[in-house]
Parts: structure tokens; sequence; C-alpha cells
DNA sequence: CCGCCTCGAGTTCT
DNA sequence: CTCGAGGCGG
């Protein structure tokens, strides 16, 4: 064998390998684990450069724990799969007091009423791995798989640098497995995402998967790429003496290299429990990664041994979860709902799930470039998320959960309520269903017919709505004039008091204003912004059934699409119709009284976020808009007042950043108003 | 043609 | 609230 530099022989560089490695191991420790480095970054590049050396002169001597492997030269075929000598079980769930005080009661009768100790520590949203020493040395890393076997993913776990690679200490057990979670930070997640994103490729849903799909990379090289992290939680199994107790266990864990998770608590009580739940819920937003809840375990290890498992859960163990802004469930069906413009809707029918204390069984999907765009399949396991403040979303699909039995989904060319073939309008991402007379269209035309914001029908609700159109009693809105209380009392279910309600609203709704009126007829592109603006420049409803395209076109906010839309409406012979039944009914269509320019507050933009505890958000437009302000609903560079009250939308306050717009709050707002003689 | 801004449309659950 | 699309100014 060639020994080119010669100044070492082998067994001097065998040594020399040894103690540099020794060196490194435990400066990782101390930087990676305990954040306290004590030598520079230079040296311990020299410490690093050094090893590199002596190890290319020596390559015999280069093994897999050495810190110049973390990351290996090339990608693995496939992982195997490893069997767990001890089987990692999943936890027992809760998300409420009573049922911990029910497992805590559970423990309690089967130690016979003895006292005993319960420790308690964040729960990790991550991917839990077990981690196998052999005489010190990491020989294997694999996931928890189905609890018995999992994949062998050791050399990408080897490029966490806070996975020791060896163990510190010098009664180290023969063999041992640590217990941990995986994670990426918060930051981490957010950095990764923006490169994909300007990578075009496809974005992580959140720092979990993240995790989980770094950890499922083929090739290490990438995996050392990722922002990972490990917190050790347990120790799986020992050959040799260990501990009596979870937290000695932890601690003895700690003083071998592994980063163990420092935020712990030892209770015996758990209301103690129950109050420290509750700082943790509030906590958990500041910690720089993401815990899904606490786990409770019972401190005592011999303790833990006589209590066993049941089924796939310890008995001396309970995730006590948070209630989550998201969760996964399954995607039973995609169903193609009809909107009243006639547009086709996919939303997704799923397994129930309770995010954020709310059963979620619907989410709507928006279209179908949204479904291929997020490559969500019938059958898929999906994350869902209450966005915003209320409504639920389907994120994306957790493709690794997948059996190969989902389907796509397509679109039908056929409407699914009236049969018709399905129009699909260019440059337009849906599509719609032709038929003007389709009884979903109708249904859904004659409730926004009714709505608030439109003519304000009192007592025609959603049930209604659709009952008066299955009963062939309305086949367009203008019906709805010629409606009498004996025809109504035909509709199954409908009761005096109820018939007597509607006539009234019919009644009372006949002298809206005629920008209202236009918003209800639904002509597409025309709004209650529209509607308004139109009603201001024409005045009467025949006026604008008989503009030209030009004509239309010369109002500001109308450009060619809006005018041709609204021009085509009125060419049409049934929508004439409804026109000239409207006025028989002695629909008047007042005309609307435009909003005044001038005021204290003319020209100032205000926007609205969260909740006013002293008036509702309709009683703050009306009161800015008498000063000649104007209430918009989103932040631009125009708005001038970002009202905050209880709960403000982050986005919005972000965006007020942005743009250094003003903020109120409902106190200034107040006073605000009261000085201009608007308050209360 | 691009980048803003604004408007329209659909939406869940209690 | 969110997305998509229309209008309009640079």
């Amino acid at each position: 064998m060639a020994m080119p530099c010669g100044l070492m022989d082998h067994l001097s560089a065998r040594n020399a390998v040894e103690e540099v490695r020794a060196q490194i191991g435990f400066h990782d420790y101390l930087y990676y684990v305990l954040n306290q480095p004590e030598i520079s970054d230079s040296d311990y590049d020299q410490l690093m450069g050094k090893l590199g050396k002596i190890e290319s002169h020596y390559p015999q001597l280069v093994t897999p724990d050495s810190p110049t492997q973390r990351v290996p030269g090339r990608p693995v075929e496939a992982f195997g799969s490893v069997s767990h000598r001890v089987p990692l079980l999943s936890l027992e769930n809760t998300f409420n007091f009573g049922k911990l005080q029910a497992w805590h009661g559970r423990v309690c009768r089967s130690v016979g009423g003895k006292e005993f100790g319960m420790v308690c520590e964040p729960k990790i949203d991550g991917v839990a791995v077990a981690l196998v020493y052999e005489q010190g040395r990491f020989v294997r890393g694999a996931t928890r798989g189905d609890g018995h076997r999992g994949e062998n993913i050791t050399e990408n776990l080897r490029t966490l640098r806070t996975i020791p690679t060896r163990l510190l200490g010098n009664e180290l057990p023969g063999g041992l497995e640590a217990r941990g979670e995986v994670y990426m930070t918060k930051a981490g997640f957010e950095m990764m995402n923006e490169e994909l994103a300007d990578a075009g490729k496809k974005l992580y849903m959140n720092p979990r998967n993240a995790a989980a799909g770094a950890l499922r990379q083929k090739d290490a090289r990438l995996t050392a790429k990722y922002p990972l992290d490990i917190w050790i939680y347990a120790l799986g199994w020992t050959e040799g003496s260990s501990p009596s107790t979870h937290c000695e266990t932890l601690r003895w864990l700690g003083d071998m290299g592994f980063r163990v998770t420092p935020q712990i608590g030892r209770y015996e009580d758990v209301r103690a429990i129950e109050e420290s739940y509750g700082e943790w819920r509030e906590r958990r937003h500041q910690l720089p990664y993401e815990i899904d809840g606490l786990v409770v375990k019972v401190d005592d290890l011999a303790l833990q041994a006589s209590l066993g498992a049941v089924g796939r859960s310890p008995r001396w163990a309970i995730a006590y979860k948070f209630p989550g802004a998201e969760a996964t469930t399954k995607l039973k069906d995609i169903v193609v709902n009809v909107g009243r413009t006639g547009s086709l809707n996919p939303f997704a029918v799923l397994e129930p799930v309770e995010v954020d204390g709310v059963v979620i069984r619907h989410a709507t999907l928006h279209n179908e470039k949204d479904i291929q765009r997020k490559d969500i399949r019938v059958g898929d396991t999906v994350v869902v998320r209450r966005a915003g403040q209320v409504i639920p979303q389907v994120v994306g699909p957790v493709a690794s959960l997948r059996t190969g039995r989902e389907e796509t989904f397509v679109m039908p060319d056929k409407c699914p309520v009236s049969g018709d073939s399905i129009e699909s309008l260019e440059g337009d991402a849906t599509r719609y269903c032709p038929n003007g007379a389709c009884p979903a269209r109708l249904s859904r035309w004659l409730l926004h017919f009714a709505s608030r914001e439109a003519m304000d029908i009192n007592g025609l609700g959603e049930q209604w709505s659709e009952a008066l159109v299955e009963r062939g009693l309305v086949q367009d809105p203008a019906d709805v004039f010629w409606l009498t209380k004996e025809r109504l009392l035909d509709v199954e279910g409908m009761g005096e008091l109820t018939a007597d309600k509607i006539i009234v609203g019919i009644e009372e709704s006949k002298d809206r204003s005629l920008g209202r009126l236009l918003f209800a007829l639904g002509i597409r592109h025309v709004g209650r912004e529209v509607g308004d603006l139109l009603a201001d420049q024409f005045h009467s409803l025949e006026a604008i059934a008989g503009a030209s395209i030009p004509e239309l076109e010369s109002v500001s906010a109308i450009g060619p699409k809006i005018a041709s839309s609204i021009f085509d409406y009125f060419q049409n012979e049934s929508n004439r119709r409804i026109v000239r039944k409207l006025g028989d009914a002695g629909v008047i269509a007042s005309q609307g009284v435009s909003s005044p320019t001038e005021g204290p507050l003319a020209e100032k933009i205000f926007v609205v976020t969260g909740k006013l505890d002293s008036m509702s958000r309709k009683d703050v437009d009306y009161r800015l808009s008498k000063l000649g302000a104007r209430v918009s609903d989103s932040i631009t560079k125009q708005t001038d007042y970002l009202v905050v009250g209880t709960a403000p939308g982050t986005k919005k306050l972000e965006k007020a950043q942005l743009y250094g717009t003003e903020l109120l709050e409902e106190e200034e707002l107040d006073r605000l108003l009261s000085r201009y003689g608007a308050g209360n």
C-alpha cells in the first residue's frame, strides 16, 4: 500500500483520525445541540480540513460515521425496510380535558390509587424516527412506518448535524435506540417554499409535509439542503442499564449528545396539566417550529411497563392535542354544483373532520384548473384548513399516502342538473351550463334576486327558493311578484305565517333602487357597484335596456366586456319579457341616490378589518359614507385608514404595514365620527 | 403589454 | 376571504 506523504505510519494515522473525529463530534454537539460553540468557525473548518486530508491519504480509514461522510456521493435505489425491535406505537388522542381526566382515572385505578408523576412535553409536528446506535456509533435510522416495520433512511438522517454520528461519554451501552421527531422550522419552511416557487416547482403544504418529503429523498445530497432538525423524546430500548424514569432517561440521552426536548414539565395533578396546556396553546405561535399539542406520559418506567398497551396505543401516554386550524381527512367525492350564473363549481365531499372546533364536511374546490394544479384526486387523503376566519379549504393532497386507486377528476361534459352540454367560454377558467331554465340555476338566481344586497325580500331564503322553483311556481324571478298566499300554501311545509311573511316581503321589495334591481337581474359582470353606476348614469331600466354598446362604454369603469354583456342581456327576448313583467307587476326601481362626494372626509378611503364592538360593519359603512368617505374592502396604496377591530385579518394588517397605511383603533374611529356628528 | 386596483362570484357552519 | 377577470394608466 502506498504511503504518499510518508509522515505517518498506518497506526498513527488511525489514531490521529480517531482523535480529530472525536474533537469534531464534540464541537458539533456544542454548536448544534447546545448552541454554545467553544471554537470559531474557521478553527472548526481547519479540523474538518485536517480530517479530510488524512482520510484522502488513507481511504481505508474512512467509515460511514466520519463527519466527512454526512452527505454521501450518490442516491440510493430504494429504501430498504427495517423492523423495529420494539414497536413504535401511536398515541391515543384527545382534544378535551374530560378525556384526559378519564385517561388519568384509568391509570390511577390500574396502579391501585397510588400517587404517580406525569411528564408533559410539547408534541412536535414532524416525522417520528428511530435511531439505532451500536458501540456508540449511529448505524441505522428508520421511519415509524406501520409501527413494526419502517423505511431505512439512515443516509438521509446522517445529514442532520444534530444527530450525533458518535455518542459522547465513556460508559456507553452496547446498543440503544433513541426516538425523536424530525421537523422543519417555520422559517426554514417559508424559505424553502420561496425557493421552490422561484424554481417553478410544487410547494409543500406545511412544515411537516416538507420534513417528510425531505427525509424521503432518494438522494441524501438533497436531504442535506433542507433545514431539518430533531428533538429526541424517548429511549426505544437499550442493552445495559438505563435510568428508571422518563425524566432521567432524557437527561441521560442528553448527556450522550442527543438534542433532547427541553421544555418538559413534571406534574402530579391533571389540573396542573390543563393549566400548562392553556399556556402552551398561546405560546405555540412564538415557537420557531410547529407543535400540535402536548404529550402526557407516566414518568416511572416500571409503571409504564406494567400498564402496557391496548391495541396500537400504550396505556401510559396520551396526546392532548390543540384544536388545529388544519387537519387531514379522506376526500370521498368531488361533486359539481350549479351556480346562479350557470357556473359549474366542483366541491369536495369529505370524511367529516374537526378543524378548529368545527366539523367540516364540504369544501369548495373552485374550478377544474385549481383541482389540476393542486393535483387533487378522489380517494386522496387531503389537508383541510379553515382559511381566513371561516371558510374551509382543501390545501392539497398528501401524495405519500396514495394507494394508486385514486381517481383524477374530470369535469362532466353535461350539466349535472339539466343534462345540457357544457359550454366553455374562451379565456374563462370556469365552465357554464348554457340553459337559462336549468332548475339549479333558477333557484340560485331566485335566492340571489331575493338576497339582502339585491331586492332584499324578507322571508325568501334558500329553502323556499328551491321549493318555489321545484313546484313550478316561479320560472323567472319576475314571477315572484305574481305569487299569492293561496299558491304559496300549495308548497309542502309552508304554513300560514310563513306565507304571510313572504307576501309582505315581496310587496315591500317593489321599490328597491334601480341599482339593486340591476344587480338582482344577474347580468354577467354587473354587481352592486356596476349596478349603481348604471343607475346613476341612465336613471331608468328602459334607458339601460335601450342603450347601445358605445353609450354603455362611455360610463367609466365599463369597458367592452361589461358593455357587451349588458347589451346582449337586453337583446335576449326572454330577458326583455322579464323586464316587461317587472314593470307590469309595479316594480318601480326608484333611482338610486348618488352618494355625496363632499363632506369632512371626502375622498378618504377606509378599510375595516376584524369585529367592532359598538357597531356593525354596515353601520360603519353608512356613517362614514355620510361624511363623504368611501369604505372599500381591500387595502391598496390608495387606502387612507385601516380600522382595526378585534381579531383582525393578518393579511390586511400586513398590507397596511407594507403601504404604511394609518391604523385606527375602534375608539379613535368613534372619536372621529362623533367629532363630525355621526357618532352614536 | 404590464402592473395596479377594483369588482364579481362563490363559499361553510351554526 | 380568495381567486379570477375587467378596466385603465403608464
